[in-house]
DNA sequence: CAGAATACCTGCGGGC
DNA sequence: TGCCCGCAGGTATTCT
């Protein structure tokens, strides 16, 4: 489900009601997402405050005095806060109660999300250790993706999801933005003009904000922390509209998979050639 | 080493 | 109505 802007979001939407609060107790009901939660630790929580709340690519860090607690959405995960008595469904699979009643709740009904924990400075975190720039900051430029990306031959869209050169751009948003730079998916990384590498920094930064100033895309189901859905999905595209005419050229936009995710383009706009 | 395929899960919509 | 298929916002791990 999530990418950045999904993340963003959900880190907006909780971090009023659980930064500063002190953990009341820890219900895990089902340890076994993607990888087993660790029960202990969790529990050594009791007691102990929320100190902040960060997002690292789509990863979201509660940090405490014990240590910090790694959290990934996965596909189909959400955090929402709610108020303290509440039945939990059948996909609720932990929540954190706070002295304060609120109660931090993740649900995942693909089970691919995550809830870690490490003692260490999380940045040190073998998941988080590799990951690459942020999109929204300096860092992420035409110089820094120039030398990335310049002996990669697998398809720029590929080269774009992955994690280790930037984070929290997913199959949403990298399809959009490369309609926005007009390039076309499959190109090998390596073979995208300096101008058309640029034009896409641009374009990745420019929907990703504009994505976070409409709390998302929403898609099936995503729902913010508060149950809202977010109203980027409304400005799509290309993405999800396979088969229908291009909104630039009206030309049938085009479907194809890269890297087993669906890819929707548009052939007039997003030519093959420079 | 790079890149491609596989694996992990549940739910939903469409076709029959 | 119900079954089967394909598809879904991600990514670590295993393969070639």
């Amino acid at each position: 489900m999530p990418e950045l802007p999904e993340v963003e979001t959900t880190l907006r939407g909780i971090q009023p009601f659980i930064e500063k609060q002190t953990i009341q107790q820890v219900i895990i009901r089902r340890p076994n997402l993607r990888w087993p939660i660790p029960k202990a630790n969790l529990q050594q929580l009791i007691g102990y405050r929320i100190n902040q709340l960060q997002r690292r690519g789509k990863y979201l860090l509660l940090c405490t005095d014990l240590g910090t607690i790694i959290l990934h959405l996965g596909m189909s995960g959400r955090l929402q806060v709610l108020n303290k008595p509440v039945k939990a469904e059948k996909h609720d699979h932990v929540d954190i109660i706070f002295n304060n009643d609120c109660l931090l709740r993740f649900t995942d009904p693909r089970r691919f999300g995550a809830l870690l924990w490490t003692d260490e400075s999380p940045q040190c975190h073998p998941l988080l250790k590799k990951l690459g720039v942020e999109p929204l900051t300096r860092h992420f430029n035409y110089s820094y993706l120039q030398t990335q990306l310049n002996n990669k031959k697998i398809a720029i869209k590929a080269a774009l999801m992955d994690q280790h050169i930037v984070v929290g751009v997913g199959n949403i948003y990298i399809t959009e933005a490369l309609f926005m730079a007009g390039i076309h998916p499959t190109i090998p990384a390596k073979n995208v003009s300096p101008m058309q590498l640029k034009q896409l920094v641009v374009a990745i930064k420019s929907i990703l904000r504009r994505a976070i100033k409409k709390g998302g895309s929403s898609i099936k189901d995503f729902l913010n922390s508060l149950g809202k859905p977010g109203y980027f999905s409304q400005e799509l595209q290309v993405y999800g509209r396979a088969d229908l005419p291009c909104l630039r050229c009206q030309s049938t936009l085009q479907l194809i998979t890269i890297a087993q995710r669906s890819t929707v383009y548009c052939s007039h706009c997003q030519p093959t050639t420079c």
